[in-house]
DNA sequence: ACGTGTGAATTAGTTCACAGCT
DNA sequence: AGCTGTGAACTAATTCACACGT
């Protein structure tokens, strides 16, 4: 069980140590040990044993950790065991490329419904969705049970959209949208910011030195 | 000038920091002070401060910031008075959203030219850009100087693509594929990566807690 | 003998609190 | 009087190093 609160940093690194035993698994690999997972992720093989160690002791004495097992406890403890219905608030390109993309499906989320709030674009198919009316949003969550949200609206519509998404009961945000949204504080959060992400490489490629 | 080098976390902060002060400029504030840009990121003052303070004083004291000053002063440290050439790896569903966006025109960001290695994709026209056979990238690169790629490829070509850029005097890569790239120290690689980020809000959203 | 799991040591990052400048 | 800029204090995160179980 969990020893202590485990930080959020920690938590956040859980998903590549993830997809790092599902790889080894195609790998066909049966066992691996915190040296071989550090080397393959960039990360110490002492932050990984750390990291594990905020929930419980998986590997064996003297013999490292047995993949699939590994694999298991970390989609228990990320609760991936069941698959998460999720709403896309966005239509646009942005809402096409996620709502085609096979990522999702195969790593504990599926697509449940796709909304926009533009009339030319409801009705559309998108992958195996309809577009539907951003009016139908709250009913949708609600007969659904969803409890995670992708916002990929334009920045003045977001914090509107998430207004409505919290009140229906979302209680975790994927945000494509450049602004930092005002939630309380038992929903999650996460931003998505490719300019951001551009802007902070330029400033190590602009000074020529090396990337920190 | 830079007094101490900045760590990484507070460099990737800036852009945060940027992108309020523009908006302020588009609010048509004139100043503003570390509180008001702590409230509005959901940041402390004292962090705003601090960070800034490792590139030099840029307020005024006792009557906070020049809005216009400061942004010009974050565009100047993260070398985005110049618009950076960009070459974007991959035209499947991903790179058509990257490649219609917006905003990286409007942030020191220019698409310099779109490759696919998919014969039936070269040849396209993708805003304003046709795709081309990912063979010429190296031309390319060299020829617009282009420092900076996106990579949206499929997960087993991103290592190849990467080795290639950085073998052509990419320092930079935005990379959408989940692999940890291997690159060397002097190249700055971000990843993206929407699946980690829903696992992470998972965790949480399953625990049933508070957002850490 | 081996690699985990973990307190201890170290390093990094954040917040405090106030001197200093306008 | 007011808000910045910053050393000092504090908190968080990472790495060390070794006891431990197989």
């Amino acid at each position: 069980m969990t020893k202590r609160k485990a930080p959020d940093i920690v938590v956040g690194r859980l998903p590549l140590y993830l997809r790092m035993l599902n790889q080894l698994v195609a790998e066909g690999r049966s066992t691996t040990n915190s040296q071989e997972l550090g080397d393959r992720l960039g990360i110490s093989a002492a932050q990984i044993r750390k990291d594990l160690s905020y929930f419980g002791g998986f590997g064996k004495y003297g013999a490292g950790y047995d993949v699939m097992y590994l694999r298991d406890q970390l989609r228990r403890i990320l609760h991936l065991e069941q698959t998460w219905p999720v709403v896309l608030v966005g239509a646009g390109d942005l809402g096409h490329a996620l709502a085609n993309y096979r990522g999702f499906t195969t790593s504990g989320f599926d697509i449940a419904a796709i909304f926009d709030n533009d009339a030319t674009k409801v009705g559309a198919t998108i992958g195996q969705h309809e577009v539907q009316d951003v009016a139908r949003l709250e009913k949708v969550i609600q007969e659904q049970d969803v409890k995670i949200a992708i916002l990929a609206v334009p920045a003045h519509a977001a914090q509107t959209v998430a207004d409505r998404l919290v009140a229906a009961g979302v209680r975790g945000i994927l945000c494509y949208a450049p602004v930092i949204l005002k939630v309380p504080p038992e929903v999650k959060v996460q931003y998505i910011d490719p300019v951001a992400r551009l802007q902070h490489m330029a400033y190590y490629v602009g000074n020529g030195g090396d990337a920190a």
